[in-house]
DNA sequence: CAGTTATAATACGATATCGAAATATTTACG
DNA sequence: CGTAAATATTTCGATATCGTATTATAACTG
């Protein structure tokens, strides 16, 4: 597979967000789940100032989803000593263990697509 | 890319999640693009009854989900003639749009992510 | 040190979604 | 027929989220 189609893609996409709504996860939204995955993958520190800019949307609406994302222990406030303005988003095991979980059903959507789409060329 | 890993799946799912809010598009829930892709990916006809089977979710919470789908235009109702209980959600032109867009931006981050990670091995 | 700028959170009213229970409507069946 | 079952939607009160405006606090600046 070393060019990915947009059927692939898509074939992935809904494998694994369709086995994360049939387990009852929590029910993030594409906003939420753009921070959980930044604050995870990008290196840190987060602010709630950057991943405004990063994700161009207004503060207060990321503000919102740390509070959700905080409400689910996927994530956590710390104060910035050296600007006590900020805050730092910071990770925790919860949230590493909700992403790994997740990442799992992509892999797992992934295979079963690469399985269907072996192409003989 | 014969393997995914999971730390490839997640930068995938990053970078096309991050770029649909970037883009400022609909914010629908997991739970709304299950539907959705669900539609679009897998064979007709499809029912409330059957989506909810599908995606183990209660049919109401189907229900409103196409009525959010439906107001994007991304979904239409249609009722069963041979079963006048029934209704059959169908694919629209805006929602193929959507999906193909979105399938646009995973391939970006799929690209991306393996151009970063093209191992030597 | 006074005034401005920067950061994040909160307030506000509006809208959206939740799960569970109740309501049509249609079909099946005895 | 008439009663039960199946399908989808609507209602209900409770929460959650929206964008914008405002507030609170801290840091910079002249």
């Amino acid at each position: 597979m070393k060019k990915m189609t947009s059927n692939q893609a898509l074939d992935i996409w809904r494998g694994a967000i369709v086995e994360s709504v049939r387990r009852d996860r929590p029910d993030l939204s594409a906003r939420q789940m753009a921070v959980l995955t930044s604050v995870y993958l990008l290196p840190a520190p987060h602010t709630v100032r950057g991943l405004a800019t990063a994700l161009n949307v207004s503060k207060p609406a990321i503000s919102r989803a740390l509070d959700r994302l905080a409400e689910l222990g996927m994530v956590r406030r710390k104060a910035d000593d050296h600007d006590r303005r900020s805050i730092l988003v910071q990770r925790t095991v919860r949230g590493s263990v909700y992403l790994t979980e997740f990442a799992e059903m992509i892999v797992g959507a992934y295979d079963i697509t690469a399985q269907n789409s072996h192409d003989t060329s």
